[in-house]
DNA sequence: TATTTTTACGATATCGTTTTCGTATTATTT
DNA sequence: AAATAATACGAAAACGATATCGTAAAAATA
C-alpha cells in the first residue's frame, strides 16, 4: 500500500536514482522523463518517507518549543506565534512542557540532543539552577533560542520584553495612583525576568522616595498552597499593602480570589497590577490593569531568528538580544480612589 | 563530536552489532561486555540517532495533535492532557493548528501521511466539509483518534462529552431561572458537537412548551466581525431574548463585551450560559455560569486510547465512543432576578 | 571524420540503526 | 571421547532516500 521510490522506479522501468532526481527537478533529468515520473507519483500517491531523508541529510525539518506550562496565556500565545512561522517554513513543531521542573527540563533537553530537531525554542523552567544541559545541547550542534525566560549564561539569541522598564512603569503607575506601600509578588528567584521586573520595582520606589521593605517582596514558587498562604498572610492583619504588583498572571488571579473571599475590595483597599496576557482582563471584577507582553510576536520572532540561522547553515548564533516592548493597559484594578 | 554506534564499537574494539545489542540489553551479549559498553556509552555521551531507528523499525515514537485554534482554553487543556500521556509513554508530540481552515487541515493531514507520526489526535476544523483526507490517512495505516469535534463518518475511537445532555441541562437551567426566550449561539453548522448541543437546546424548549423560534438560533462562524454584527443585532431593539446559550466560550465573551458596551446588564436583562473552560469564569463581571468540558481528561483519554492501540500493533481501531460528562457550574450570569 | 562536449541516465555508497544469520568457542550431555 | 547444546559475538542485509560517480549515446566542435 505504501509506495516508495523503488516501487515507483519499477513501475516506470527506470532507476531509483533517476526517479529521485526527477522528483527533485534535477537538471540531470530530461523533461519527458520528469513528466512521466511526476504523473506516476501522483497516480500512485507517492509521498517520501521523511526519516530516510533526515538520516541522509541530517536535517529533520522539525523544531521543538519547550515551555514551563500550558496554563499560562503568555506561553500559549508564544507557541501560537512560533507555530505560525514553523508552518510558513514547512517545518514541524514539537511541544514539550517542563511543569517548571528542572529534572524534567534536563530530561527533555537530553532527548533533543541527538538530531531529532534542527533547533530549540526554550523558556527555561523556574527551578532551573544550572545550565550544563543547555550547553551540552548547543555543543551537540543544536541551536537554541531563548524567549522570555532566558538564560544569560548561554551565548545565543534571546527574545525578551523590556522587563526592567515595565517593572518600573507598573510600580510608578501604582504610585501615581496613590499607593505608598507596594508589595511585589515574585515568581521565582532563579528567573532573570523576575529579577529585572523586581529591579524596576525597586527603582521606582527609589525614585519616589519610598522606603523599600524586604517583607513586601513575596517570593512565590510553584507550590500553589504555599503561594496562597503567603499572599493570605500579606493581605491579612492591619498592615496590609495598598498596592500589589504581580510578576505573573497566576499570582494576580490568586490575589483576586483571596480578596474575593476575604471581602477585600480592589482597588479601594488594595490596587492590583500584573504582567498578564489574559484575554479576559477587561471582563474581570474589577477589570485588571495589565502589563501585557507581546507574546505572539515574541514567539514569532524567536522562530524567525531560528530559521534565519538554520538557512544560513552557520554553526553559531550571535549573542543577540531582541527586546519587544510590553504595553501597559490601565483598567479598574488600579483606579484612583478618593 | 557526535558519537554513533560505529565510533563506540571502534573505541571498544568490538563490532557494531554487539554494541547495539548490548545497549538494548540483549540476551545474546555477556554481562561483562554489556557493562563495558554501557560505561563507554555514558563516558562518550552516546545518544542514538532517532531517525535511523525510525527508518529501520517504521515507528517514529511521535504522534501529532491537530486542533482548530490555540486561543481556546478547551484545546489548550486537551493538548496538555495529551502531552502528559505522550511524555509518560516516551513519545513526542507534534502540534498543528488548522485555524479552522479546511484547506489547512487537508494540507497538514497530507504531511502526516508518510509515516512521520505513528498516530494522530484530531479535532476537526469547523469548516471541514468532506473527509477524504482523513480516510486516506487511515488507509495509509496512520491511526486517528477524534476528540470533541469528531467525525462520525470515520470508523475509529472518538472522545466526546455528553453534548446533547449538556445542551439540554444548560437550556433547562436558563428556563428554571426564569428565561422564556432563549437564543442559541451556534459555532458552526458543520460540527456534530454543535448540532448535538443544539438538539439538547431544542429538546429542553420542547419539554417546557416553549415555542422554537428559528430567528433565535444564531449561526456564527469564524468571521469575528460577522459574529459581532449578528449578536449585536440580537441584543438590540425591543425584542431582546432573556437568555443566551453560547455553544463556545468565544461567543459568550463576545456577548459580555457587547453587553458591557451597550449597558445591558447580565443577568437582569439577559442571562448567559456557555460551554467554557475559562479559568477566570468565576472572576468575570458577572461570574459566568458554565458547562465545563473535562478537556484535560479528554486529551488524556484520546492519547491513552491511541497508545493502547499502538502497543497492540493492530491495524484497526474499534469504532468506540467514549463520553466523559461535562459539569454545570452555576454562577451569577444566570442568577434568578424575578 | 575524429574528437570533445553535452545530455540523460544508472550503479552504488551512504546516513545510523536493528536484526537475522552464521560461527567459533566453551559447556553439557551421552 | 564424541556428539550436542549453549554462549557470545561478528558480518551483512535491510530501512528509503540522496548524491557522487561513471558512462553510454547524442550533439557540437575541430
Amino acid at each position: 500500500m505504501k509506495i516508495n521510490l523503488k516501487d515507483l522506479a519499477k513501475e516506470l522501468g527506470i532507476s531509483v536514482s533517476t526517479v529521485s532526481k526527477a522528483l527533485r527537478d534535477s537538471y540531470e533529468i530530461g523533461e519527458e522523463t520528469k513528466k512521466r515520473v511526476l504523473a506516476k507519483a501522483a497516480e500512485l500517491g507517492y509521498t517520501p518517507n521523511p526519516y530516510a531523508g533526515f538520516l541522509r541529510n541530517n536535517k529533520s525539518k522539525t523544531i521543538a518549543i519547550v515551555v514551563p506550562e500550558l496554563t499560562n496565556n503568555y506561553f500559549i500565545q508564544a507557541i501560537s506565534g512560533a507555530e505560525e512561522i514553523a508552518q510558513e517554513n514547512n517545518y514541524h513543531l514539537l511541544i514539550y512542557t517542563t511543569n517548571d521542573s528542572f529534572e524534567k527540563e534536563k530530561s527533555i533537553i537530553k532527548h533533543l540532543m541527538n538530531g531529532r530537531v534542527d533547533g530549540v525554542l526554550l523558556s527555561v523552567s523556574s527551578t532551573t539552577s544550572s545550565y550544563e544541559h543547555l550547553n551540552e545541547l548547543t555543543q551537540n550542534g543544536v541551536p537554541i533560542i531563548f524567549f522570555d525566560r532566558i538564560c544569560h549564561e548561554i551565548e545565543t539569541a534571546k527574545i525578551t520584553t523590556n522587563d526592567f522598564a515595565s517593572g518600573f512603569i507598573a510600580t510608578e503607575h501604582l504610585i501615581k495612583n496613590g499607593c505608598r506601600d507596594i508589595a511585589y509578588l515574585s515568581v521565582s528567584e532563579y528567573l532573570s525576568i523576575d529579577s529585572k521586573r523586581k529591579q524596576g520595582y525597586l527603582e521606582a520606589l527609589n525614585k519616589y522616595d519610598i522606603k523599600i521593605e524586604e517583607s513586601r517582596i513575596i517570593n512565590c514558587g510553584i507550590d500553589d498552597k504555599m503561594n496562597t498562604q503567603k499572599i493570605k498572610k500579606l493581605l491579612s492583619g492591619n498592615k496590609m499593602p495598598d498596592g500589589i504588583f504581580a510578576s505573573v498572571e497566576r499570582l494576580a488571579l490568586k490575589v483576586y480570589h483571596i480578596c474575593n473571599a476575604a471581602k477585600i475590595s480592589i482597588p479601594e483597599a488594595v490596587k492590583v497590577i500584573s504582567f498578564s496576557n489574559l484575554r479576559t482582563a477587561d471582563l474581570l471584577c474589577p477589570s485588571l490593569t495589565t502589563i501585557t507582553q507581546p507574546a505572539y510576536e515574541m514567539g514569532k520572532e524567536a522562530a524567525k531568528i531560528l530559521f534565519k540561522h538554520l538557512s544560513k547553515r552557520k554553526n553559531i548564533i550571535l549573542n543577540e538580544n531582541i527586546v519587544i516592548n510590553s504595553v501597559l493597559t490601565i483598567r479598574n484594578s488600579t483606579k484612583k480612589t478618593s
